[in-house]
DNA sequence: AAATATCTACGACAAATTTCGTAAATGCAA
DNA sequence: TTGCATTTACGAAATTTGTCGTAGATATTT
């Protein structure tokens, strides 16, 4: 019962989490900027999502809106829990480390980080 | 130039990270536990990982011995950019955050990232 | 209304990944 | 040494994912 969003999808599911709705056509041409390929293959995965679920869509009028039934959040929680069992043997600060490392966060996401910490991290 | 590993590449690593060294049955038994699928197939793999560079393998005898090629630390680097520019639209402290608050650290895991904060967090 | 443009549906092709069957080589055991 | 088991090599099928072409429907323009 797994609906993994796979690579193409996910690049989809994007656009809709940033637009809230959208046509084939508004999606088609945002995944142009950086990537070439056709506007039917778009359609098609759009409607292959559908299928599956990870998008829902109001066919009312002739153009179809499209807005995303997988959420982003859910995709985070989802991403989380794969590179931590893959990659990470399970080690929840192993991970967070090599983020703070490895990708410069600013001063201002580290001190919310740090709030965050001393108010939830005093539990055992 | 990018090496991806595929998931079933990925898994083959995985063993092979733990074990430091290993032979295809030693990666195909473990495996096994948790997948169902043929002998050849490891062994297949783990030809086509040899080719793009992804194992070493020692074949001055029948058997031949494999050693991960691409580390750990790189497939985490990876895996944490690959869902940073896909799910967290880039933000660092987004998914720390998110990570801490699914995934349980420890105390032990909290301190160690508030020691880690307090001793790396200084700068802008 | 006729021509043009846009959209959906859908089959089929292409590429990447995974799977396996079979043959040949090598080592081990009777 | 002969037979049996294990291993590698390799081609090919199966699956999954991504790609597109074409047909038909619907709207828009002239």
């Amino acid at each position: 019962m797994e609906i993994r969003p796979t690579e193409s999808e996910l690049e989809i599911l994007q656009v809709l989490w940033k637009m809230g709705q959208a046509t084939v056509r508004d999606v088609h041409e945002e995944l142009a900027k950086t990537k070439a390929s056709g506007y039917t293959t778009t359609l098609k995965l759009m409607q292959i999502m559908d299928e599956k679920g990870l998008v829902a869509r109001d066919t009312s009028s002739k153009t179809h809106v499209y807005r995303a039934a997988y959420s982003q959040e859910k995709a985070q929680s989802s991403a989380l829990d794969k590179i931590l069992s893959t990659v990470f043997e399970g080690s929840t600060s192993d991970l967070v480390i090599q983020a703070l490392g490895h990708h410069k966060a600013s001063k201002d996401e580290i001190d919310a980080i740090k709030k965050y910490l001393d108010q939830f991290g005093n539990r055992d």
